[in-house]
DNA sequence: CGAGAGAACATGTTCTGCG
DNA sequence: TCGCAGAACATGTTCTCTC
């Protein structure tokens, strides 16, 4: 699937590994902290968008549409600027189930996230999954993520290890 | 309404300040950490229970029909022993929406309700309400509960401010 | 002003000791 | 062995600072 293909749908681009475009919207712009030669198998990654009203729209559109290789840099590429009509309601933090407060060492995360991400980092935490390396990073009572799993899927999604 | 009308229906006593009946199951019990004379409006309460098969069903009963001035005593009031079938799936926190995990300081509660009790008199934290002291003590993301609210009704359910 | 990093603080979960 | 108080630790929210 290539822009080129079905002339009548609007397309996010990935324009270099510094540039996203939203047609629909006509939103362009740099975006600093974005980098996609660092993300495995997504330096060129496009996406149908047949017609979006909302970010969680857009963004349910273009998980289903892509061919990229990897799914999990898709909450990082798909976040739209902070400014973006709707952006605080709809954005899910790419880590886990809770909505996403903004952008956190380079990804859409919720405040604990972002805080379990800084802490993992700057005490060297090591942790091991104690099922199957698989655990479903949805929070549940009296009982927190799986450590190991909720870390690996912060460096999947690419965040950050030194801030900026 | 009182144990004698409706001659076919069991009936959940307190027997006396210590002491709870649960006829159909047959449990008889006195709980140490019991004292209905120290709740408000609640030196005799009874309550009609047709018939129950869960925890859940008996409390929903008991909170129906209870003819007690005041509905904040029912979760303590009701709290069957730990070791009834049941408990851990059904007992709710008498303070919040959590399930509550045990006896703490005098009520079924959580974990959570039980912390914020226990530093709350430690410090002896005084809050104040932002809104109309009615809070619904439900956990919302980004969130925390409204202390004030949080803490009087902990206070009102009755809660031990010296532990035992 | 707004966005976000890091610190400070509040909350929630697990561990330990005791009865 | 079990229940729970309190301590210890982990997690989550708010504040402060800088850009
Ligand atoms: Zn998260
Ligand atoms: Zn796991
Ligand atoms: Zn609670
Ligand atoms: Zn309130």
């Amino acid at each position: 699937m290539t822009p080129e293909s079905g002339s009548q749908q609007p397309w996010v681009f990935a324009l270099n590994n510094r540039e996203l475009v939203f047609p629909d919207s006509g939103i362009t712009g740099q975006s600093p902290d974005l980098d996609l030669s660092q993300i495995p198998g997504s330096s060129r990654m496009t996406a149908s968008v047949p017609e979006y009203s909302s970010i969680s729209s857009l963004l349910n559109t273009f998980q289903f549409n892509s061919n990229a290789s990897s799914i999990l840099s898709l909450p990082f590429l798909a976040l739209p600027p902070m400014n973006f009509p709707d952006f605080r309601r709809n954005a899910k933090c790419a880590i886990c189930d809770e909505v996403a407060t903004g952008r956190h060492y380079g990804a859409a995360t919720c405040f604990g996230c972002k805080s379990f991400w800084r802490r993992s980092i700057y005490f060297q935490r090591k942790y091991r999954c104690k099922f199957d390396g698989k655990c479903e990073l949805k929070k549940a009572p009296h009982q927190n993520l799986c450590r190991a799993c909720r870390l690996r899927k912060c460096f999947e999604v690419g965040m950050n290890p030194e801030g900026w």
